[in-house]
DNA sequence: GTTTACAAACCGACCGTTCGGTATGTCAAG
DNA sequence: CTTGACATACCGAACGGTCGGTTTGTAAAC
């Protein structure tokens, strides 16, 4: 665990998954593989870059993954899993106002990204363009994470249905597939001009989306 | 210019940037780069697959570009701008009317597209999750090729806005990074489930989305 | 005779992976 | 309290293969 020159330390999208930097081998190694990964891709990923951020050889990289696949596997299952849970779904785990939550978790999260935080996009949307197309296990994975995304979305909206807090005009279910897809959308077109201006301008447009999807308006 | 076994002969993806298979050796190549890189991405797209499906030896290859870099700047200045051009610019050039423009536009998209064409989604979009935080020589090219789909939407929304036929309540700057950020989310949302459903769900969505610009309703 | 358009052989670097070996720990038998 | 058997956690040199790129050769076009 030497040097990550080249990947932002205070990272909105590292401190999401993990505040304390790992200890044992295996999760040296698994955030490693997540910073290298996030920067250069999957398949463009170095084993061999992995071991030197980490600082294991690598001996001990085989000894806990049998090959680079299960490395993206284990990232999927268990980092990308951990990030899903902390950045959304906890978010609306527990609110009837689906709305307003997501209103103050965009402001916030727009807030508090830098500039390399925005080039380098989210992660997992940088993974799923990537793999999904190539190889199914990856992507059944990748699939999974994001049900799991859209069924917090639902989730929270139904309530919010329910105690009034958001228009019946439309599904549940058509109201998180816009979300989550025109957040993701957002993240993407941020990412190509490398502008937080552009981030802030479409999360913008979408808060007024969700600002309409009140009752009675 | 022997075999794309992997690659869909009959892309939508493909159709919308040449009718006619390409007839002389760099266009040959560029095809060729262009399904081998919509396929496996940039990065891990080989010079070697390149040459071999497009039926030329490495000298030719490397007597038309200069490097691996080369043919990926060719793409984008080349295939990628007249994707864009045919796909979009084109659609929206002569109408007043952007919202039953792009309306139309959504739903003829969305019914031919395949099952393959979902599953290796847009080949803009996965260039530009993968190149443009690595290379700032992609990342502007990319960013202008958004661009030029970015004004060819503002133009024609601002002129529906003049002819009376889109609200004035938001400006067509906000519209039209909304719809652009939503497209591309549906795009990624479809790709990722391999799901042509979810694309028309996710479509459905943003229709919806686009008829509530209309004025006075 | 020079230039253009390839063709084919070849290069070193790096890739993911393997494998023989070692250091340390555990635990039960003697 | 020691000893032998086995398990876990590594180590790092080496492998076959592929990578992007170069060099040299050739034959037609101008």
């Amino acid at each position: 665990m030497e040097q990550f020159a080249k990947y932002p330390q205070q990272s909105a999208w590292w401190q999401s998954w993990h505040k304390d930097p790992p200890e044992n081998t295996r999760d040296k190694i698994l955030y490693a593989a997540f910073c290298e990964v996030h920067l250069n891709g999957f398949q463009a990923a170095s084993i061999q870059n992995i071991i030197n951020s980490a600082g294991v050889t690598k001996g001990a990289l085989y000894h806990y993954f049998s090959s680079k696949d299960e490395i993206g596997y284990a990232l999927l299952d268990e980092i990308f899993t951990q990030y899903i849970d902390s950045t959304f779904v906890e978010v609306l785990r527990d609110t009837d106002d689906p709305i307003s939550a997501l209103v103050e978790h965009l402001n916030q999260t727009g807030s508090q990204m830098s500039e390399e935080d925005i080039a380098l996009g989210c992660p997992l949307d940088h993974f799923s363009q990537e793999m999904a197309p190539i190889d199914t296990a990856f992507q059944k994975r990748l699939d999974q994470l994001y049900q799991k995304k859209h069924t917090a979305l639902v989730d929270a909206l139904k309530r919010g249905q329910k105690a009034g807090n958001v228009t019946r005009d439309v599904t549940a279910e058509s109201i998180a597939m816009m979300v989550h897809a025109t957040m993701q959308g957002c993240m993407a077109m941020a990412k190509s001009s490398r502008s937080l201006e552009m981030l802030m301008q479409c999360g913008a447009g979408l808060i007024h989306y969700l600002e309409q999807l009140r009752p009675s308006s």
